[in-house]
DNA sequence: GTCTGTAAATTAACGTCGTTAAGTTAACGA
DNA sequence: TCGTTAACTTAACGACGTTAATTTACAGAC
Protein backbone atom coordinates (compact mmCIF):
# COMPACT_ATOMS: atom_id res chain seq x y z
CA UNK A 1 0.00 0.00 0.00
CA UNK A 2 2.40 2.61 -1.25
CA UNK A 3 0.36 4.42 -2.96
CA UNK A 4 -0.39 7.16 0.22
CA UNK A 5 3.23 7.40 0.63
CA UNK A 6 4.47 8.48 -3.44
CA UNK A 7 1.25 11.04 -3.20
CA UNK A 8 2.51 12.40 0.08
CA UNK A 9 5.85 12.46 -1.49
CA UNK A 10 4.70 14.13 -4.71
CA UNK A 11 2.75 16.73 -2.45
CA UNK A 12 5.98 17.97 -0.98
CA UNK A 13 7.70 17.97 -3.76
CA UNK A 14 5.33 20.66 -5.64
CA UNK A 15 5.54 22.14 -2.05
CA UNK A 16 8.92 22.42 -2.15
CA UNK A 17 8.88 23.33 -6.26
CA UNK A 18 7.09 25.96 -4.99
CA UNK A 19 8.46 27.55 -2.05
CA UNK A 20 11.62 27.18 -4.30
CA UNK A 21 10.38 29.27 -6.98
CA UNK A 22 9.09 31.96 -4.19
CA UNK A 23 12.66 32.07 -2.80
CA UNK A 24 14.28 33.04 -6.05
CA UNK A 25 11.47 35.44 -6.81
CA UNK A 26 11.52 37.03 -3.29
CA UNK A 27 15.21 37.43 -3.11
CA UNK A 28 15.10 39.61 -6.10
CA UNK A 29 12.09 41.34 -5.58
CA UNK A 30 10.49 41.01 -1.87
CA UNK A 31 7.20 40.16 -0.87
CA UNK A 32 5.16 43.19 -2.15
CA UNK A 33 7.17 42.82 -5.77
CA UNK A 34 6.01 38.99 -5.74
CA UNK A 35 2.67 38.86 -7.02
CA UNK A 36 0.60 35.17 -6.83
CA UNK A 37 0.25 35.02 -10.60
CA UNK A 38 3.98 35.53 -11.23
CA UNK A 39 4.84 32.77 -8.95
CA UNK A 40 2.43 30.47 -10.60
CA UNK A 41 3.77 30.71 -13.85
CA UNK A 42 7.29 30.56 -13.23
CA UNK A 43 6.25 26.80 -11.59
CA UNK A 44 3.87 26.74 -15.24
CA UNK A 45 0.73 25.90 -12.28
CA UNK A 46 -2.20 27.86 -12.19
CA UNK A 47 -2.17 30.38 -9.18
CA UNK A 48 -4.99 28.45 -7.49
CA UNK A 49 -2.57 25.48 -6.69
CA UNK A 50 -0.88 27.45 -4.61
CA UNK A 51 -3.79 27.32 -2.35
CA UNK A 52 -3.46 24.01 -2.10
CA UNK A 53 -0.05 24.06 -0.22
CA UNK A 54 -0.42 27.04 1.73
CA UNK A 55 -2.91 29.38 2.83
CA UNK A 56 -2.26 32.77 1.35
CA UNK A 57 0.85 34.65 0.59
CA UNK A 58 1.55 35.37 4.32
CA UNK A 59 1.98 32.18 5.17
CA UNK A 60 4.04 30.59 2.21
CA UNK A 61 6.28 33.25 2.97
CA UNK A 62 6.46 33.42 6.05
CA UNK A 63 7.10 29.15 5.97
CA UNK A 64 9.91 30.38 3.09
CA UNK A 65 11.13 32.70 6.15
CA UNK A 66 11.19 29.81 8.59
CA UNK A 67 13.49 27.90 6.44
CA UNK A 68 15.82 30.16 5.76
CA UNK A 69 16.10 31.27 9.29
CA UNK A 70 16.78 28.19 10.58
CA UNK A 71 20.35 27.76 8.50
CA UNK A 72 21.22 30.83 10.38
CA UNK A 73 20.92 29.10 13.76
CA UNK A 74 22.67 26.43 11.92
CA UNK A 75 25.30 28.60 11.35
CA UNK A 76 25.98 29.70 14.96
CA UNK A 77 26.33 25.77 15.57
CA UNK A 78 28.34 24.94 12.53
CA UNK A 79 31.13 28.07 13.05
CA UNK A 80 33.54 27.20 15.49
CA UNK A 81 32.65 29.50 18.06
CA UNK A 82 35.79 31.33 20.07
CA UNK A 83 36.47 29.92 23.53
CA UNK A 84 36.03 33.52 24.92
CA UNK A 85 32.92 34.43 25.80
CA UNK A 86 32.86 37.92 24.88
CA UNK A 87 34.70 37.09 21.40
CA UNK A 88 31.44 34.80 20.75
CA UNK A 89 29.33 36.93 21.43
CA UNK A 90 31.01 39.68 19.14
CA UNK A 91 31.15 36.63 16.53
CA UNK A 92 27.19 36.06 16.75
CA UNK A 93 26.91 39.56 16.49
CA UNK A 94 29.02 39.83 13.43
CA UNK A 95 27.07 36.38 11.98
CA UNK A 96 23.56 38.21 12.09
CA UNK A 97 24.53 40.69 10.47
CA UNK A 98 26.00 39.11 7.61
CA UNK A 99 22.87 37.16 7.39
CA UNK A 100 20.70 40.47 7.45
CA UNK A 101 22.77 42.05 5.10
CA UNK A 102 22.72 38.82 2.58
CA UNK A 103 19.08 38.68 2.85
CA UNK A 104 17.41 41.50 2.90
CA UNK A 105 13.88 40.70 2.24
CA UNK A 106 14.16 37.85 4.39
CA UNK A 107 14.85 40.01 7.03
CA UNK A 108 12.77 42.89 5.97
CA UNK A 109 9.86 40.20 6.50
CA UNK A 110 10.72 38.32 9.68
CA UNK A 111 12.05 41.55 11.92
CA UNK A 112 10.78 44.57 10.38
CA UNK A 113 7.15 43.94 9.46
CA UNK A 114 4.23 43.24 11.99
CA UNK A 115 2.64 40.16 12.16
CA UNK A 116 -1.20 39.44 13.25
CA UNK A 117 -1.28 38.29 16.93
CA UNK A 118 -0.80 34.66 14.70
CA UNK A 119 -1.12 31.58 16.34
CA UNK A 120 1.95 29.85 16.93
CA UNK A 121 2.66 27.53 13.19
CA UNK A 122 2.67 23.86 13.49
CA UNK A 123 6.70 22.88 14.64
CA UNK A 124 6.97 26.58 16.31
CA UNK A 125 6.50 24.40 19.59
CA UNK A 126 9.39 22.64 19.15
CA UNK A 127 11.78 25.07 17.44
CA UNK A 128 11.38 27.67 20.54
CA UNK A 129 13.84 27.44 23.11
CA UNK A 130 15.96 24.98 21.24
CA UNK A 131 19.38 26.46 20.17
CA UNK A 132 19.59 24.21 17.53
CA UNK A 133 16.81 26.13 15.52
CA UNK A 134 16.21 29.22 17.23
CA UNK A 135 18.72 31.70 17.15
CA UNK A 136 17.44 34.24 19.86
CA UNK A 137 17.63 30.83 22.23
CA UNK A 138 21.36 30.20 21.24
CA UNK A 139 22.21 33.84 22.12
CA UNK A 140 20.32 34.18 25.10
CA UNK A 141 22.38 30.92 25.95
CA UNK A 142 25.73 32.42 24.93
CA UNK A 143 24.79 35.19 27.18
CA UNK A 144 24.03 32.79 29.94
CA UNK A 145 27.48 31.05 29.75
CA UNK A 146 29.19 34.55 30.06
CA UNK A 147 27.04 35.73 33.11
CA UNK A 148 27.94 32.44 34.63
CA UNK A 149 31.62 33.12 33.47
CA UNK A 150 31.25 36.57 35.51
CA UNK A 151 32.09 38.94 32.34
CA UNK A 152 28.72 41.15 32.89
CA UNK A 153 28.50 43.89 35.48
CA UNK A 154 27.17 42.35 38.89
CA UNK A 155 24.08 44.49 38.30
CA UNK A 156 23.10 43.11 35.23
CA UNK A 157 21.22 39.21 35.64
CA UNK A 158 18.40 39.48 33.90
CA UNK A 159 19.61 37.31 30.75
CA UNK A 160 16.60 37.41 28.63
CA UNK A 161 16.82 41.37 28.98
CA UNK A 162 20.52 41.42 28.34
CA UNK A 163 19.93 39.27 24.96
CA UNK A 164 17.06 41.92 23.90
CA UNK A 165 19.31 44.32 23.83
CA UNK A 166 21.83 42.88 22.58
CA UNK A 167 19.47 41.64 19.45
CA UNK A 168 17.99 45.18 19.01
CA UNK A 169 21.55 46.88 19.06
CA UNK A 170 22.57 45.06 16.06
CA UNK A 171 19.07 44.80 14.68
CA UNK A 172 18.95 48.79 14.51
CA UNK A 173 21.80 48.52 12.58
CA UNK A 174 20.62 46.10 10.40
CA UNK A 175 16.96 47.55 10.05
CA UNK A 176 18.32 51.21 9.45
CA UNK A 177 20.50 50.05 6.34
CA UNK A 178 18.04 47.92 4.93
CA UNK A 179 15.40 51.07 5.05
CA UNK A 180 17.25 54.42 4.90
CA UNK A 181 20.14 52.84 2.79
CA UNK A 182 19.21 55.08 -0.21
CA UNK A 183 18.08 58.22 2.21
CA UNK A 184 20.52 61.47 1.38
CA UNK A 185 19.74 63.61 4.10
CA UNK A 186 21.73 61.47 6.05
CA UNK A 187 25.50 60.48 5.70
CA UNK A 188 26.12 57.16 6.16
CA UNK A 189 29.13 55.59 7.45
CA UNK A 190 29.62 51.79 6.04
CA UNK A 191 27.45 49.63 7.11
CA UNK A 192 30.59 47.22 8.80
CA UNK A 193 31.82 50.90 11.00
CA UNK A 194 28.55 50.94 12.05
CA UNK A 195 28.29 47.61 13.23
CA UNK A 196 31.80 47.29 14.55
CA UNK A 197 31.25 50.33 16.87
CA UNK A 198 27.91 48.89 18.08
CA UNK A 199 29.32 45.47 18.82
CA UNK A 200 32.36 47.17 20.81
CA UNK A 201 30.06 50.00 22.25
CA UNK A 202 27.08 48.06 24.26
CA UNK A 203 29.57 45.12 24.80
CA UNK A 204 31.82 47.47 26.76
CA UNK A 205 29.19 48.58 28.27
CA UNK A 206 27.68 45.47 29.46
CA UNK A 207 31.35 43.91 30.41
CA UNK A 208 32.36 44.39 34.12
CA UNK A 209 35.48 46.07 33.38
CA UNK A 210 37.22 47.62 30.16
CA UNK A 211 39.62 45.65 28.63
CA UNK B 1 -6.46 91.02 -7.58
CA UNK B 2 -6.80 89.13 -4.65
CA UNK B 3 -8.52 86.36 -6.48
CA UNK B 4 -5.77 83.81 -7.15
CA UNK B 5 -4.98 84.39 -3.43
CA UNK B 6 -8.13 83.15 -1.98
CA UNK B 7 -7.59 80.39 -4.71
CA UNK B 8 -4.96 79.59 -3.52
CA UNK B 9 -5.84 79.36 0.19
CA UNK B 10 -9.02 77.33 -0.44
CA UNK B 11 -6.86 74.93 -2.47
CA UNK B 12 -4.25 74.75 0.53
CA UNK B 13 -7.43 74.19 2.99
CA UNK B 14 -8.61 71.29 1.10
CA UNK B 15 -5.00 69.60 1.24
CA UNK B 16 -5.03 70.57 5.09
CA UNK B 17 -8.42 68.65 5.03
CA UNK B 18 -7.12 65.92 3.34
CA UNK B 19 -3.82 65.45 5.62
CA UNK B 20 -5.88 65.55 8.21
CA UNK B 21 -8.44 62.94 7.62
CA UNK B 22 -5.79 61.12 6.74
CA UNK B 23 -3.78 60.83 9.63
CA UNK B 24 -6.82 60.44 11.80
CA UNK B 25 -7.32 56.80 9.71
CA UNK B 26 -2.96 56.53 9.31
CA UNK B 27 -2.91 56.59 12.97
CA UNK B 28 -5.42 53.76 13.54
CA UNK B 29 -5.11 51.97 10.93
CA UNK B 30 -1.62 52.57 9.40
CA UNK B 31 -0.66 52.68 5.37
CA UNK B 32 -1.75 49.57 4.06
CA UNK B 33 -5.08 49.48 6.45
CA UNK B 34 -6.41 53.22 4.81
CA UNK B 35 -7.61 52.91 1.26
CA UNK B 36 -7.64 56.36 -0.95
CA UNK B 37 -11.17 55.60 -1.56
CA UNK B 38 -12.00 55.00 2.34
CA UNK B 39 -10.35 58.39 3.04
CA UNK B 40 -11.97 60.22 -0.02
CA UNK B 41 -15.54 59.03 1.95
CA UNK B 42 -14.38 60.18 4.79
CA UNK B 43 -14.14 63.94 3.86
CA UNK B 44 -16.74 63.56 1.07
CA UNK B 45 -14.82 63.59 -2.04
CA UNK B 46 -14.36 61.83 -4.97
CA UNK B 47 -10.99 59.38 -4.49
CA UNK B 48 -9.36 61.23 -7.73
CA UNK B 49 -9.47 65.01 -5.74
CA UNK B 50 -6.92 63.71 -3.47
CA UNK B 51 -4.98 63.48 -6.79
CA UNK B 52 -5.44 66.77 -7.28
CA UNK B 53 -3.44 67.67 -4.13
CA UNK B 54 -0.86 64.71 -3.95
CA UNK B 55 0.77 62.59 -6.66
CA UNK B 56 0.34 59.09 -4.95
CA UNK B 57 -0.69 57.71 -2.11
CA UNK B 58 2.80 57.20 -0.88
CA UNK B 59 3.61 60.85 -1.61
CA UNK B 60 0.56 61.83 0.68
CA UNK B 61 1.60 59.84 3.82
CA UNK B 62 5.25 60.45 3.16
CA UNK B 63 4.23 64.45 3.63
CA UNK B 64 2.02 63.39 6.16
CA UNK B 65 4.93 61.64 8.60
CA UNK B 66 7.53 64.99 7.27
CA UNK B 67 5.06 67.21 9.42
CA UNK B 68 4.62 65.19 12.10
CA UNK B 69 7.85 64.32 12.56
CA UNK B 70 9.01 67.62 12.35
CA UNK B 71 7.21 68.23 15.48
CA UNK B 72 9.87 65.92 16.97
CA UNK B 73 12.71 67.78 16.47
CA UNK B 74 10.49 71.09 17.70
CA UNK B 75 9.97 68.82 21.14
CA UNK B 76 13.49 68.63 21.16
CA UNK B 77 13.74 72.42 20.87
CA UNK B 78 10.97 73.12 23.31
CA UNK B 79 11.69 70.54 26.41
CA UNK B 80 14.46 72.15 28.54
CA UNK B 81 17.64 70.29 28.16
CA UNK B 82 19.58 68.89 30.85
CA UNK B 83 22.91 70.50 31.19
CA UNK B 84 25.04 67.58 31.48
CA UNK B 85 25.95 66.65 28.38
CA UNK B 86 25.60 62.94 29.11
CA UNK B 87 21.88 63.76 30.20
CA UNK B 88 21.33 65.43 27.37
CA UNK B 89 21.84 62.09 25.12
CA UNK B 90 19.71 59.95 27.53
CA UNK B 91 17.01 62.95 27.55
CA UNK B 92 17.02 62.52 23.56
CA UNK B 93 17.04 59.21 23.36
CA UNK B 94 14.21 59.06 25.48
CA UNK B 95 12.25 61.05 23.66
CA UNK B 96 12.49 59.72 20.50
CA UNK B 97 11.65 56.28 22.29
CA UNK B 98 8.58 58.36 23.49
CA UNK B 99 7.67 59.36 19.62
CA UNK B 100 7.85 56.25 17.86
CA UNK B 101 6.07 54.27 20.44
CA UNK B 102 3.09 56.45 20.64
CA UNK B 103 3.05 57.01 16.45
CA UNK B 104 3.80 53.23 15.54
CA UNK B 105 2.14 53.93 11.76
CA UNK B 106 4.57 57.04 11.36
CA UNK B 107 7.19 55.27 12.68
CA UNK B 108 7.21 52.23 10.64
CA UNK B 109 6.83 54.38 7.50
CA UNK B 110 9.76 56.44 8.18
CA UNK B 111 11.88 54.47 9.39
CA UNK B 112 11.23 50.71 8.66
CA UNK B 113 9.72 51.07 5.10
CA UNK B 114 12.05 50.71 2.28
CA UNK B 115 11.39 53.61 0.12
CA UNK B 116 12.62 54.13 -3.69
CA UNK B 117 15.60 56.06 -4.07
CA UNK B 118 13.34 58.90 -3.80
CA UNK B 119 14.51 62.60 -5.44
CA UNK B 120 14.14 65.09 -2.47
CA UNK B 121 10.95 66.36 -1.98
CA UNK B 122 10.45 70.29 -2.37
CA UNK B 123 11.68 71.81 0.90
CA UNK B 124 14.02 69.15 1.77
CA UNK B 125 17.06 70.48 1.44
CA UNK B 126 16.38 73.37 3.86
CA UNK B 127 15.49 70.87 6.36
CA UNK B 128 18.52 68.92 6.11
CA UNK B 129 21.27 69.69 8.69
CA UNK B 130 18.46 71.97 10.02
CA UNK B 131 18.69 71.09 13.83
CA UNK B 132 15.00 73.28 14.55
CA UNK B 133 13.17 70.56 12.17
CA UNK B 134 15.90 67.28 11.66
CA UNK B 135 15.96 66.01 14.44
CA UNK B 136 19.29 63.80 13.27
CA UNK B 137 20.65 66.75 13.27
CA UNK B 138 20.07 68.14 16.56
CA UNK B 139 21.13 64.46 17.49
CA UNK B 140 24.76 65.11 16.04
CA UNK B 141 25.10 68.37 17.07
CA UNK B 142 24.59 67.21 20.78
CA UNK B 143 27.19 64.90 19.85
CA UNK B 144 29.65 67.29 19.05
CA UNK B 145 28.64 69.39 21.94
CA UNK B 146 29.34 66.14 23.81
CA UNK B 147 32.68 65.80 22.35
CA UNK B 148 34.01 68.71 22.74
CA UNK B 149 33.20 68.67 26.40
CA UNK B 150 35.71 65.35 26.14
CA UNK B 151 33.14 63.13 27.38
CA UNK B 152 34.19 60.47 24.95
CA UNK B 153 36.76 58.06 24.92
CA UNK B 154 39.59 59.51 22.69
CA UNK B 155 39.34 57.13 19.63
CA UNK B 156 35.91 57.92 19.09
CA UNK B 157 36.12 61.32 16.39
CA UNK B 158 33.68 60.58 13.82
CA UNK B 159 30.35 62.61 14.86
CA UNK B 160 28.32 61.07 12.31
CA UNK B 161 29.04 57.71 12.85
CA UNK B 162 28.79 57.93 16.76
CA UNK B 163 25.31 60.09 16.42
CA UNK B 164 24.03 56.71 13.77
CA UNK B 165 25.52 54.33 16.38
CA UNK B 166 23.17 56.17 18.73
CA UNK B 167 20.29 56.46 16.79
CA UNK B 168 20.69 52.40 15.61
CA UNK B 169 20.48 51.64 19.12
CA UNK B 170 17.13 53.15 20.07
CA UNK B 171 15.68 52.48 16.95
CA UNK B 172 16.53 48.62 17.31
CA UNK B 173 14.34 48.87 20.56
CA UNK B 174 11.81 50.82 18.78
CA UNK B 175 11.27 48.76 15.98
CA UNK B 176 11.59 45.42 17.26
CA UNK B 177 8.83 46.36 19.64
CA UNK B 178 6.61 47.56 16.70
CA UNK B 179 7.55 44.33 14.44
CA UNK B 180 7.93 41.82 17.04
CA UNK B 181 5.59 43.00 20.25
CA UNK B 182 3.20 40.02 19.35
CA UNK B 183 5.92 37.29 19.37
CA UNK B 184 5.34 34.75 21.12
CA UNK B 185 8.61 32.85 20.93
CA UNK B 186 10.59 35.46 22.77
CA UNK B 187 9.37 36.60 26.28
CA UNK B 188 10.01 40.27 25.70
CA UNK B 189 10.80 42.61 29.05
CA UNK B 190 8.82 45.65 29.43
CA UNK B 191 9.37 48.67 26.78
CA UNK B 192 11.04 50.78 29.21
CA UNK B 193 13.63 48.50 30.65
CA UNK B 194 14.92 47.24 27.31
CA UNK B 195 15.03 51.26 26.19
CA UNK B 196 17.12 52.25 29.94
CA UNK B 197 19.72 49.13 29.44
CA UNK B 198 19.93 50.20 26.23
CA UNK B 199 20.68 53.68 26.58
CA UNK B 200 23.03 52.81 29.88
CA UNK B 201 24.76 50.20 27.86
CA UNK B 202 25.86 52.58 24.93
CA UNK B 203 26.10 55.96 26.79
CA UNK B 204 28.53 53.56 28.81
CA UNK B 205 29.99 52.27 26.00
CA UNK B 206 31.21 55.35 24.82
CA UNK B 207 31.85 57.76 27.59
CA UNK B 208 35.60 57.84 28.55
CA UNK B 209 35.10 56.24 32.00
CA UNK B 210 32.04 54.90 34.13
CA UNK B 211 30.89 56.84 36.07
C1' DG C 1 -26.95 89.45 -18.47
C1' DT C 2 -24.43 86.56 -21.52
C1' DC C 3 -20.20 84.48 -23.03
C1' DT C 4 -15.68 82.48 -22.15
C1' DG C 5 -11.79 80.49 -20.08
C1' DT C 6 -10.06 78.06 -16.31
C1' DA C 7 -9.75 75.62 -12.07
C1' DA C 8 -12.11 72.11 -9.19
C1' DA C 9 -14.39 68.09 -8.84
C1' DT C 10 -16.71 63.97 -10.51
C1' DT C 11 -17.99 59.69 -13.22
C1' DA C 12 -16.61 55.68 -15.07
C1' DA C 13 -13.38 52.92 -16.12
C1' DC C 14 -8.59 50.28 -16.49
C1' DG C 15 -5.42 47.02 -14.86
C1' DT C 16 -3.68 44.39 -11.04
C1' DC C 17 -3.94 41.99 -7.06
C1' DG C 18 -5.22 38.05 -3.45
C1' DT C 19 -8.45 34.79 -3.17
C1' DT C 20 -12.32 31.33 -3.98
C1' DA C 21 -16.40 28.67 -5.90
C1' DA C 22 -17.34 25.63 -9.29
C1' DG C 23 -15.87 22.56 -12.57
C1' DT C 24 -12.58 19.30 -14.90
C1' DT C 25 -9.10 15.71 -15.32
C1' DA C 26 -6.67 11.67 -13.93
C1' DA C 27 -5.58 7.74 -11.17
C1' DC C 28 -6.53 4.35 -8.10
C1' DG C 29 -9.48 0.48 -5.52
C1' DA C 30 -13.42 -2.41 -5.96
C1' DT D 1 -16.13 -0.81 -15.62
C1' DC D 2 -17.70 2.18 -12.13
C1' DG D 3 -17.24 5.33 -8.37
C1' DT D 4 -14.34 7.92 -5.32
C1' DT D 5 -11.01 11.06 -4.35
C1' DA D 6 -7.07 13.97 -4.96
C1' DA D 7 -4.89 17.29 -8.11
C1' DC D 8 -5.47 20.91 -10.88
C1' DT D 9 -7.75 24.59 -13.80
C1' DT D 10 -11.19 28.03 -15.43
C1' DA D 11 -13.57 31.86 -14.44
C1' DA D 12 -14.83 35.01 -11.56
C1' DC D 13 -15.35 38.18 -7.25
C1' DG D 14 -14.23 42.14 -4.78
C1' DA D 15 -10.88 45.52 -3.44
C1' DC D 16 -7.29 48.35 -4.59
C1' DG D 17 -4.37 52.51 -6.76
C1' DT D 18 -4.79 55.26 -10.44
C1' DT D 19 -6.28 57.92 -14.75
C1' DA D 20 -8.86 59.63 -19.03
C1' DA D 21 -12.76 61.94 -20.15
C1' DT D 22 -16.29 64.81 -18.54
C1' DT D 23 -18.97 67.98 -15.97
C1' DT D 24 -19.62 71.81 -12.67
C1' DA D 25 -18.58 76.35 -10.60
C1' DC D 26 -17.22 80.76 -11.02
C1' DA D 27 -14.31 85.09 -12.03
C1' DG D 28 -13.64 88.43 -15.58
C1' DA D 29 -14.80 90.59 -20.46
C1' DC D 30 -18.12 92.56 -23.42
Amino acid sequence: MGVKERRERKKLETRDKILDAARELFIKQGYDGVSMRELAQMIEYSPTTIYLHFADKEQLFQELCRQDFARLAQVFQDAEMPTDCVERLMHIGRTYVEFGTRYPNHYRLMFMTPHPPGELNEGDCEVKGNPEVDAYAFLKLTVQQAMDAGCFRQELKDTDLISQTLWAAVHGVISLQIAKFHEIWVDFRPMEQRAALMLDVTLRGLLKEAK
